[in-house]
DNA sequence: ACTAACTGTGAGAGCGCTCTCACAAGATGA
DNA sequence: TCATCTTGTGAGAGCGCTCTCACAGTTAGT
């Protein structure tokens, strides 16, 4: 042992590797070709960022794949999907459809899902929040606020959390006994820029509430209704999803439904560490808890900073 | 070749690394303990974003060792600094006596700093902007506006960067015949909170300007402007740093210097490649550009989003 | 005192690659 | 035709670990 130290003896971690067939190292996926990533969203930086955590404590270390890459890049494919290289894989908003998806399901490495996958339900390990019942809160909190003409910008429909919120939505309506125009759902995408031209696209069917996909969506609802003169809350309400920084940054603040973003990041790692130690049998689908967060910009009471 | 496509065969690369001594595996850390890792603040992400891309492009994985660490965790140390998990090391945003620093510097394991090192200045690769003089340039801009009372918060000092910006504010300040008033000057950090506790303890100095750090910092100035009944930019003109997506959210928007973070990410893990295929010689040390940003919040010409 | 059980140490195989070297087979020039 | 050079193929060593197994040394039980 004190040979160890005073050599300061790292020992061989491909040597190690190579016996054990364990790396003790996981990946990190977020394969997107939008530039929802980094570009104006803390959404992945804290899912990251909780993942980081709980891999370091668990003494793995964490590969990152991300930034934007084309669907058919062979190379990238190959290299992620290298059993050899990594223990198990994480993979952050998949788009539906995504090649990634069937090669990792033929391939025996384990993997996890952050968000509900639209296929192979049970056969996917992954930690999501109830999307369904968050949106349906979101909405319902518009509606017990009075609001007549209650609006959804979409996320990424490709993407299970997308769909939940939006099913949520319809949800709440319907158990208000409220028609569902579909002049008031506007498909979007999980940018500032689409939640801007959102909102301008479903101006002119005079909504008096938006409930946006996300944070980000929303902030670019508020830039739109600036300019569309339109004042919030009184005018127009807006609920957001996720509760990220810019949701205490915008003005007015936002009211939002708060998900576990970090918590979501962390146990993924957790849970994808314990399945690659033999640790746990079967699926594994993690539903963390959302709440709502009412600050100023659906009007009601208003929390401060 | 054709049965290397039915089978799948996938090469073991931690028997390849054991041969080869290359693991192709670079890692980028953040070792900060403050929260301005994924807080409030674009920048890292993006950083990593272009060192994301950048070693993919080389076709070597990158590991992230983020988040917040103890100066004093020995098994944080002992795993990062161990060569045979990585060929090399981008260090980002290292504070000055970080014991990493000296770790690195004796294991021989090439390594490259984002941000220019305060010391062993000469044994060190990096890449950062030249600090000093986009400072001088966002004072100089100041002044040419007018201003008569210019205040500068400071990032952490004891970073390289942090250093370099002051060091240019009182640079313009003296070329311009101005004295340089200390209770003008707050060291802070690069956080929002920061800068809003600067503005606030600045006040009491009536300042009709000030350069922040870096935009988050600027961020948390507006905020304060605002609660103390400031109007910017007619009675406080505010210049950020870095021009990070935060700029073109602000109201009134930031008049910034941008820097290309993406880039320096990117040049970074480029350079540490080269210098792992022994591909360069000698130590490297490259200065990107950076281009004053004009937008609403010291006055003078306004550009749109 | 003899056997049975436990503890500690050392030798050796093998993980799946890369790299070198020997040798065979074919191409080139006198 | 023979010597030289080029190209291709196959065998074998070795990278630094972990794991098993044998054997020596120690302790416990009858």
């Amino acid at each position: 042992m004190s040979v160890i130290e005073v050599e300061n003896f790292q020992p061989n971690l491909a040597a190690r590797a190579l016996v054990t067939r364990r790396s003790e190292i996981i990946g990190a996926a977020i394969p997107t070709n939008e530039n929802i990533f980094f570009a104006d969203n803390s959404y992945h930086p804290m899912l990251l960022a909780g993942m980081s955590e709980a891999t370091h404590e668990r003494d793995y270390a964490l590969l990152l794949w991300a930034g934007e890459v084309a669907f058919d890049d062979k190379r990238w494919l190959r290299k992620i999907s290298n059993k050899h290289l990594m223990d198990g894989l994480i993979v952050a908003s998949l788009v539906d459809g995504h090649p990634l998806f069937a090669y990792l399901l033929n391939l025996g490495m384990p993997f996890v899902m952050i968000d509900r996958p639209l296929r192979d339900q049970d056969r996917i390990h992954y930690v999501t929040v109830d999307n369904v019942q968050a949106g349906e809160v979101a909405t319902q909190h518009l509606i017990s606020l009075g609001r007549q003409r209650i609006a959804h910008i979409s996320g990424h429909l490709d993407i299970g959390d997308a769909q939940d919120r939006l099913k949520g939505y319809k949800a709440a309506l319907q158990k208000a006994g409220r028609p569902i125009d579909p002049d008031l759902i506007y498909e979007g995408k999980f940018s500032r820029v689409a939640g801007y031209e959102g909102m301008l696209h479903l101006a002119q069917h005079k909504p008096d509430a938006v409930f946006a996909a996300s944070d980000t969506v929303a902030i670019g609802v508020l830039r739109a209704a600036h300019e569309l003169g339109l004042h919030v809350p009184d005018d127009l309400a807006v609920i957001g999803f996720d509760d990220i920084d810019v949701a205490l940054q915008s003005n007015p603040l936002l009211t939002t439904i708060r998900q576990p973003v970090r918590e979501k990041g962390a146990k993924a790692a957790e849970l994808l560490i314990d399945l690659i130690e033999g640790r746990l049998q079967g699926i594994q689908q993690i539903i963390l808890p959302t709440e709502l967060v009412i600050r100023q910009s659906c009007g009601g009471i208003s929390v401060g900073v």
